[in-house]
DNA sequence: ATACGCTCTGTACCATACTACAGGGTCAAG
DNA sequence: CTTGACCCTGTAGTATGGTACAGAGCGTAT
């Protein structure tokens, strides 16, 4: 069976040769078998696993997060809803970040309002009001 | 006129006596006059500043920017337009933080319509898409 | 006078997610 | 047989925003 050197895998996976390795500390990644040399050798579903971690982190998933689904997907006892309540966990946690966000910008949106642009910084009312909050 | 302790400046700000030596060491804070014994001597309007810290921080302004609105403040050429478009560029980042997490939210949430809840983890529709994008 | 609480400096540590070396060994092409 | 590209380990640095000591001095109350 064909293996794959680091590198290689780096560039099928889209990423660094150094993340791999900081994956594989992490335990993301299992440890690969050696040739004489030391060097990794890599099946190709290392490639689809680190696909997965780079899917799943552009989802906003943490790698400790990313750690428990890859988890679950090996788990034989684990169910499709096992994952889903996690996927379901992560949108809540996703909503309550944007309603967070949210009132942030409604509140510098107040503030920019009341501001008339002119005048000096020491009395603008965006200062004036941070400070007396 | 009377100083305060660092300790009490604390207190009266709400936050730690470490995180102010954090602030004094990050720029954020001036260094204040020391007594005899090199305690720090306050005057109120550090308290001042530092809820303007506090404030600014919960509307999700970094360190890095608090500092350049506590200069813009402290400059006299600076006006209330300099300051408004700093929060105006504000509100545009937080506005594209929200598109990103409401992106994330929806890949999420088609996942899960897709999930019957039910089988194993090794065949969710969730980890088989996230393997296969 | 001595104990307790406060302050000082300096350094190291927490989490997150990498990234960048240094100082070696290995492999393949020309 | 040399050159260049790759690989190895281990350590340290990046940025963010602090927190936690150690080991010392100081100030006040009893």
């Amino acid at each position: 069976m064909k293996t794959l050197t680091i590198g290689k895998v780096a560039r099928l996976a889209g990423i660094g040769v150094e993340t791999i390795r900081f994956y594989e500390r992490r335990g993301l990644l299992p440890e690969p078998p050696r040739d004489g040399s030391g060097y990794r050798q890599y099946q190709v579903d290392a490639v689809v696993r680190l696909r997965f971690i780079r899917k799943a982190k552009d989802l906003g998933f943490s790698l400790q997060e990313i750690g428990e689904l890859l988890a679950l997907r090996q788990n034989r006892d684990a169910t499709c809803g096992d994952v889903r309540s996690q996927a379901e966990e992560k949108i809540a946690r996703i909503e309550e970040k944007i309603r967070d966000l949210q009132r942030m910008k409604e509140a510098l949106v107040g503030l920019t309002c009341r501001c008339r642009s002119n005048g000096p910084a020491s009395e603008c009312p965006i200062l004036n009001a941070l400070e007396s909050m």
